[in-house]
DNA sequence: AATGAATGAGTATTCATTCAT
DNA sequence: TATGAATGAATACTCATTCAT
């Protein structure tokens, strides 16, 4: 007459448990969005109790903090290696051309998050920390390769284009992409 | 939600209330964003019954999106009649720089507002018509000056540029977003 | 094939719901002490969805503020109407000996409720004007046989027997009680 | 609860940590009640870590038991102390002055636990054991210069008097609790 | 036509206690 | 022996929506 044992995984022992609720908690946000975000789908995203959530972080913010950092702390050095071979102007344009493009290993997924992160940051001071880095490390990189106004250009062109790509149903093609990335700094074609 | 009933002001005849309902659910989406949107702050926002909103609306999707639609078709115009005066490419580099700098009336508000529904419209694809038709109608505002490609250059430009304006806490100089612009129309200054 | 449709009260139109969850509280203070006092123990002990409790208050220090408010509204008159025909010193003597043996109609329950009260007020600054106005009326009552002084003294003679009565597994005598309240008041027996 | 792993001091040899813990107990439910006393708090103001609470005792009741009882039993030989001079009915009105009025060594503070440990004990009979004890010894003290029956209305007198004091913005005056008290055991002054 | 009371599912969070290390 | 990670039940509270009036 025993009762259902309740099939529970014996996960007593789990280091890294708390990465890997970071990383659930990513890939939450970028399905649902920071609204959609709640303990109960990174819970179960990461496979772990709800208690686990609230012992190793503070609370739903402490944790959208920590995870939003580490997405941009991936992504800088990511952002980093994609411009390292650039050697001309040309190369800058393929390299931005691609970047907007995906074909850099930066996908849609990675995008979202930096758009809930934006817009998060708007309204909880805490994240203004982790934008102003980000935004800091990429124009840093492509002052490089051009003056600091240009890069801030550039900066402000490849954020535009990609959120217009994500959302628009009729997207640039990257030839048109290649044009105007072309026409802003300076390269004729 | 309260204790105190509140003498309730019998507002007996009150047409356009459905439209106030709605000013109030822009507001409430700028204040808040559309996580912190709800139906008790948006009621209040507008000083109205919580059940004046359901006999009004299908649900908070239908209000938002009506909210959403309202704030499109009153951008559109307002982004026409910026660049109404637009006679050269000088006069549009001064145009783009000025909606950029919100000197030409679309302030912060407006703008979050915008970046709301652009991050609503990813994942409810009811809101991607409005996006679609504030894309389509913009673009078209552009195309009157510049070709299509072009436009598309300056569009993202601007996304991205209000973007970055709007969170950092060093913007970009008005001077500088005019030599950015400048560069990519192909203007000398 | 219909599921079960759960034997559920359809309790639609019920004014005074707020009274009477107002009333569950004090039974649960009561009962389990105002540490024990949850929404859903008072939800259960008014008959009522927990919904209804975050309805009609804001919250559980403001029910609480609510129910102990009320207590004290009631004790008070309560009070007074027991001091009603003391007419000498002898029947103060009385009176005050009934007070703390309960034979006047407030009961265990009702001065555990205050004790509650008052442990409460210690830490809650919202409870202390409860406690004040209790107190200030309580001795205004005791004040109309005896002189401001004495009157504090019997006051608080009775908190503390009736506390030692509550708490004690060998209470005072009534004809103790008497001897002891007949002392204060300089009644020879 | 946090997410610092915070560099814990390696208190390697510790005797009397359990002692320590009881005192933290004792001072947390002074500051935040019986129930606001939490294995967290306890642990935080004895700092010690957390699992060490429930090594050491048997669960949060237990040591709640502990610490009361601990309270008691300092506080009875401090009451036996206070009352060692006592050679007249006079000294006696002073001495029970003294004690109301916190001129004797117990403050507030001791005094909150011990209503804490009352309204505890109401509900919880294991604490009878604390409170039986306590009383017995208290009124022993008293009756060493009193009647029984006196000893009990002095007992009673000094708990309601104390509570009051503590609870009241306009506490009672010293002369005139000494008024209060040589009414009460007939002393002429 | 209009509203405010009502409700149950869902939210974040706290916590005593267990237990592998 | 001692601890901190782990957990699941419980807590207060929010909210979109329903519905009797």
């Amino acid at each position: 007459m025993t009762t259902v044992p309740a099939a529970r995984s014996p996960r007593r022992y789990d280091p890294d448990r708390k990465s890997r609720i970071i990383d659930a908690a990513l890939d939450v946000i970028a399905e649902h969005g920071v609204a959609g975000t709640t303990h109960r789908r990174i819970a179960a995203a990461a496979d772990v109790p709800l208690g686990s959530l609230t012992y190793h972080f503070a609370g739903l913010d402490d944790l959208l903090e920590q995870a939003f950092t580490r997405h941009a702390e991936r992504m800088s050095p990511f952002y980093e290696a994609h411009f390292q071979r650039v050697r001309s102007r040309a190369d800058l344009v393929d390299a931005v051309t691609d970047l907007v493009h995906g074909d850099a290993g930066a996908d849609t997924h990675d995008w979202v998050i930096a758009y809930e992160l934006y817009l998060a940051a708007l309204r909880n001071p805490a994240l203004r920390t982790v934008t102003e880095s980000w935004m800091r490390r990429s124009r840093a990189v492509l002052e490089r390769f051009v003056d600091p106004v240009t890069a801030r250009g550039v900066d402000g062109l490849i954020e535009g284009l990609v959120m217009h790509k994500t959302l628009s149903t009729a997207p640039v093609s990257r030839a048109d992409t290649r044009t105007i990335v072309a026409g802003l700094l300076g390269v004729t074609q």
